[in-house]
RNA sequence: GCCCACGUAGCUCAGUAGGUAGAGCACUUCCUUGGUAAGGAAGAGGUUCAUCGGUUCGAUCCCGAUCGUGGGCUCCA
């Protein structure tokens, strides 16, 4: 809360915006005095700088919504006697209310409630807002039955809380809120979902309803649009249509099946990889998918990662499938004496890892089973470690500069459940902060966040739909080497410990290639797309010349099929748009007398008649790994 | 794992107040040789509606369990 003093000749938020600007006054939701926002009706010192809250600002949309939220909540009691109310935030794209009621809300429950929501709306109730003393306020929730909030009220500092009232509705609540509910001007409410009280799994189940609000309809709709745009990207829904990759209920759950064009999508993609680590000074190596229990029980995966594994025996013999790709690497380094002269030693592995994720959280590609990590770990001296964490950086820096990607950073650090020293995990950490601070990128902590073995650097990628995604990660550790008892000769001829960096760039292969789909709607550019040139007929007097083009360019690795099919020219064309290959070759008799080509793009436009070896020179000069920027168009 | 919804032909979806199921696309055959997003005709296709069990004279439709999918929560590459 505000200090606000109140002055005798203290105005209202209102009054003083009416004096300054009346205008603004007119549109204004809330006030912001001294850079806090603030409602209308509140009183404020005279000196105080105010300024209007209109709908431009950044932050009228969340007072919006969360008002909408506090409206939600007073038509579900008005039409549900009996529910509780728990907690009703606006979040990013709109708001959501928590409730306990004798049954959860379903689909069919909304519209009733967006109907009572809307004669609230309309019936323009204003936001009040007074201070109660917690024992009363305690009282008079308590009274109500409201448990939830009587628990929030308990966690609450100070002797007095902030009460919203609207209508018939009283919430305890921060605020601030708009001045009156007729200020919503759109508003839909757009599914229901279970969420446990206060976010944690150990509590009860409440039912969510979760919605979105605007101030004018235009904005909902264009939201609503957004949605369907999303939808239309789905890499699940996509990879069926471009036969990429399929799942099966009789091979199980998170179990992805690679058709032909998916896998030729990931070979491009590894080879790539493969080529980018080799410039790099990485090794490449493999180790086995099941190694003996007793070993990750060594490296401390049995006690703190088991959940996540699954386990097989073998004539008596425990052995674990690996869900990650390091105890290899350390056998690899462990296989003979190291010298300070060979590190740092860098192995990478296209490893596939199974990890037993919980039934509920598969999704697509992004979230499965069994996936395939461009894994590499670092064994490094400690004076090293700052510069090869540097050098993963850059590197993400230029894979994501090629893919088209925009990402933000985030520092991890210990978590409850870890091995190590405290000393190791302060030199860890400080060595990711270190190498964070000279990178110059900004980024932010997740307390908690790191792996059970070292803290840990998170690269989020930002899609053309701005949606987040975790895929490249630096992980330090000086918990392994020590278990594994790893080492090296140093100048002096002592034996030292090594230091180990685990490390994904595009994380899981599976996950990237869903995040890939979405952010170029199918339509990949010519360096990634499976099928780069189509070549059509428009007769069958072209089936010759169409085979000799197709041949050609195979010859000259371009990624070329042609359709020789009995179709009309029309049809070939839809399907060949459909699967989004970026060039179509039309081929009928002019093209067939002259021994010539003519493209057509994938955005519709047709290049002029052209001979195979220049339409070849054209691709080869397009199809080196970089964003193509016409492929990021909307097709 | 938890909450809700859903699971009908290869795909997208209709349908039955419980009486043994339909369309379009795709597929096959034939006709058509047609210049830039679907030429025409015929045919075949579901052991009967995810699986198993229950209620019922009778279940795709009702109930339960299991598997899977979707939206969330929790967890995560």
């Amino acid at each position: 809360m505000g200090k606000l003093v109140v002055a005798s000749q203290s105005l209202s938020a209102a009054d003083r915006l009416q004096a300054l600007d009346p205008q603004a006054a007119r549109r204004a939701l809330a006030a912001r005095v001294d850079g806090r926002l603030v409602d209308l009706s509140r009183l404020v010192e005279p000196e105080a700088p105010v300024s209007a809250v209109t709908p431009a600002d950044p932050e009228a949309l969340k007072l919006l919504r969360h008002s909408t939220a506090h409206i939600m909540a007073e038509a579900v009691r008005a039409l549900f006697p009996g529910v509780k109310v728990a907690i009703g935030p606006a979040i990013e794209d709109g708001f959501y209310y928590d409730f306990e009621y004798t049954r959860p809300f379903t689909p069919e429950d909304l519209p009733a409630i967006e109907q009572k929501m809307a004669e609230i709306i309309k019936s323009n109730q204003p936001f009040s807002r007074r201070m109660a003393p917690k024992a009363e306020a305690l009282a008079a929730f308590a009274a109500e039955g409201e448990s939830y909030k009587v628990e929030l009220i308990e966690g609450l500092e100070g002797d007095t809380v902030s009460l919203y009232s609207q209508g018939g509705f009283t919430d305890l609540c921060r605020g601030p809120h708009i001045p009156s509910t007729g200020k919503v001007g759109a508003f839909k409410l757009l599914s229901v979902a279970g969420a446990y009280w206060r976010g944690d799994e150990k509590n009860a189940m409440l039912s969510r309803i979760y919605g979105t609000a605007f101030f004018d309809k235009k904005e909902l709709k264009e939201y609503l649009h957004l949605l369907e745009e999303a939808k239309r990207r789905d890499h699940r829904k996509l990879g069926k249509e471009l036969e990429l990759f399929s799942f099966h209920e009789e091979a199980g759950a998170g179990l992805v099946v690679w058709h032909p064009r998916g896998m030729l999508l990931r070979y491009i993609i590894e080879e790539f990889e493969r080529k980018e680590h080799m410039k790099r000074g990485y090794h490449m190596v493999q180790g086995p998918q099941i190694l003996k229990r007793e070993l990750w029980e060594r490296s401390g995966h049995f006690d703190h990662y088991r959940e996540n594994m699954y386990f097989t025996e073998v004539e008596g013999q425990a052995y674990g499938i690996k869900p990650m790709n390091c105890l290899a690497h350390m056998l690899i380094y462990k296989s003979k004496v190291r010298s300070y002269r060979d590190l740092p030693l860098r192995y990478f592995e296209l490893g596939t890892v199974h990890r037993h994720e919980k039934s509920g959280v598969m999704h697509g590609l992004t979230r499965v089973r069994a996936f395939t990590q461009d894994d590499a770990h670092i064994l490094c001296t400690p004076e090293q470690v700052g510069e090869e964490i540097l050098g993963v950086m850059k590197f993400v820096t230029e894979v994501m500069a090629i893919f088209g990607f925009d990402y933000k950073l985030e520092l991890s650090t210990r978590p409850e459940s870890s091995i190590g020293s405290d000393e190791d995990w302060e030199r860890a950490t400080a060595a990711l902060v270190a190498a964070l601070q000279k990178s110059g990128r900004s980024y932010e902590i997740n307390e908690g966040d790191g792996a059970f073995y070292g803290p840990k650097i998170d690269v989020k990628l930002r899609d053309a739909l701005k949606r987040e995604w975790q895929c490249a990660t630096i992980q330090c550790d000086f918990t392994l080497p020590e278990r594994f008892d790893l080492h090296y000769v140093a100048s002096d001829g002592s034996l030292q410990r090594p230091v180990m960096l685990h490390r994904v760039i595009l994380g899981s292969i599976e996950r990237f290639i869903g995040v890939l789909v979405e952010h170029f709607a199918g339509a990949f550019p010519l360096w990634l797309a499976p099928e780069q040139v189509r070549v059509l007929t428009v007769t069958n007097r072209a089936d010759d010349w169409a085979r000799e083009v197709e041949a050609e360019l195979k010859a000259r690795g371009v990624r070329a099929e042609s359709d020789l099919r009995n179709e009309k020219l029309s049809a070939k064309v839809r399907e060949a748009q459909v699967f989004k290959v970026p060039y179509m070759l039309i081929l009928g008799d002019r093209e067939v007398d002259e021994r010539l080509v003519t493209p057509r793009l994938r955005s519709g436009q047709n290049l002029e008649a052209m001979n195979v070896e220049a339409f070849a020179a054209r691709l080869a000069e397009e199809a080196q790994p970089r964003v193509d920027a016409q492929a990021k168009e909307k097709q």
